[in-house]
DNA sequence: GTGAAAGCGCTAACAG
DNA sequence: CTGTTAGCGCTTTCAC
């Protein structure tokens, strides 16, 4: 690993020098530009970018708070993450809290502001304390996929109107004449799934429809939880024609359970997910769902991080109330959803 | 964000003191001790990363270059390697390549060395000149899913005996009586596929079983590159009664490949893939498959990562000769494989 | 145009 | 036990 000064000897030139041509700052005449540039290839020189952090007092990286990587949905959002971040010059640092929020607390104090220069939150089940002391301690913190355009968290966040994408779910349903209608709702009792949940709350009063306790089941996110939840719901209720689950993967999981117990999809039940993770287009049936802007939002996020981050005057008196709200849910219609035939 | 010398002033002594009662180095007196931690936690101080970076001549980071982190396999291996790198006191970087050489060097070339002390390479389809230069620069490299374990890449790697993959998963098929039996080949001509198929190929010929080259496909390894591969198959030779995929998410596209043509899993046909990913366990049925020590590998990688980090001098003799072997695939029988019926 | 010099925040000898 | 002194590799005024 050569160094600024020894290119610098080589030249015949001070590393001063070396650096404004790197940077292309100042005044620098062509021929000493050139014999730098020659000395840079020829020993092979790469700038130290921890020594360019410290020197500059920032970080050419950004952290990624995220509850699992291995989860589904979160690896296409790093991904544009990842993608968004590059073209501002950052490099991207996975954090998995793995849900807890000790863990996520530990990588904020290390992390933040000393290694890279923000963070962003995608469900990690943080502790707000925490983030709001990140925060203080110069390091901006945005939520990725805040549920509420209407509930502003107190901190920068790009939401997604996860309350609509219910709605348009439960009413998709609603319109192939769907009456009795089971609901799979994400465990957690508060949070993301909660606004998904109203939003299908809200289309079924408006329809006029009921929805008894028996109809509704609490499940984890995942294939399993929505199977076992999906087997419960059918066992108890042999009239149910559709079921509508906060998440993608409870909705794969349904779609088994369904199979499992003799019942075509979607010609015996129809059943509908929100996400549209990539998997959805490749179960069978493929997956009616509500896509969400995964993409968008990850761009948005990454954007609005930078903003905070450039503009930390500016910023400081719009952080509580910084939002970006990403475009609309879309309900993408599959093999998963038909009219009812009972 | 305070500093040393802040916590230094205000406890009263210098930042020297205040390093080494952070770190447990030297000899503090118990009253110095008890005033410097006062001061850090009056102050919330936490150490800059990059300025210790700096100092120490070594990064708290390695750097992970994977493809694209949104294929199905990596992230279960990204959160081992995550794991794994924090027991050592590492961040781990993400560097998606997208399988491109050029997108893999310019990471190779910013973050290597400067950014993070090592760097993890997993199928990222990247240059060995490339790799070779970055661990000239002084940053190891271990690649971490090599597929020959007689046959060393002349880079320190960890190596899965993936052609004995390939020959259980041939094998199991032969013992249930299976005869006629088609293979899905990863496109990729040469590298992680083709030991597979060779393990495949010495099962099939050991059991004296021909394989006309109709019953061959190469595929992307996707699910639904395994769905077209399937159904090409099974309409040009309506007798096969099995198919091994190098792969599970094309064995997974071949499942439903075969539903759509009407013919049962296991029943009519039998599948088998290979790795063990989560989805495997979630199918209909649930795929049969060989299963790839994931989580072990990633745990050696990291290991023999930091140790090469940490013995440069012995490491740099044995660098081209080091790997490491993980325990051996194995079969996992779930419910896509059955004896051959017909 | 180019160089000299200070400093980013921390660590690591070495003195005292 | 604690302080002094040098850097780590780079950026950035500010003189010349």
């Amino acid at each position: 690993m050569s160094t600024l000064s020894e290119v610098a000897r080589r030249a015949g030139v001070t590393s001063a020098t070396v650096s404004n041509v790197l940077r292309n700052r100042g005044r620098v005449g062509e021929q000493t530009r050139q014999r730098v540039l020659e000395a840079v290839e020829a020993l092979n020189y790469r700038p130290h970018l921890a020594a360019r952090a410290l020197a500059e007092g920032r970080a050419p990286t950004i952290a990624l708070m995220v509850s699992s990587i291995a989860n589904p949905f979160y690896p296409e959002f790093a991904l544009a993450v990842e993608r968004a971040a590059r073209t501002s010059g950052h490099f991207v640092i996975i954090c998995n809290t793995n849900e807890d929020p000790q863990a996520g607390r530990a990588y904020l104090e290390q992390i933040a502001g000393t290694l890279s220069e923000g963070v962003l939150v995608m469900n990690a089940n943080l502790d707000f304390d925490d983030l709001h002391k990140t925060q203080a301690r110069g390091a901006p913190v945005v939520l990725c996929m805040w549920e509420r355009p209407d509930d502003p968290p107190g901190l920068p966040c790009v939401a997604v109107d996860f309350r609509r994408a219910g709605r348009l779910a439960a009413e998709h349903l609603i319109e192939l004449g769907h009456t009795r209608i089971g609901a799979i709702v994400g465990s957690k009792p508060s949070g993301i799934h909660a606004s998904r949940y109203e939003g299908f709350v809200d289309a079924m009063r408006e329809a006029g429809l009921k929805i008894p306790a028996k109809s509704v089941r609490h499940a984890p996110d995942t294939i399993e939880g929505g199977y076992t939840a999906a087997r419960n719901l059918l066992e108890h209720d042999a009239q149910m024609t559709a079921i509508f689950a906060t998440n993608d993967l409870p909705a794969l999981g349904t779609i088994h359970a369904a199979a499992d117990l003799g019942r075509d999809v979607p010609h015996d039940l129809s059943v509908i997910g929100i996400t549209d993770i990539q998997l959805a287009q490749q179960s069978r049936p493929p997956l009616t769902t509500v896509a969400v802007p995964t993409v968008e939002a990850a761009e948005l996020a990454v954007s609005l991080l930078r903003e905070l981050i450039e503009r930390p005057s500016r910023a400081a008196q719009q952080k509580a109330q910084r939002m970006c709200v990403t475009s609309p849910p879309q309900l993408i219609v599959r093999g998963s959803t038909h009219t009812r035939s009972l």
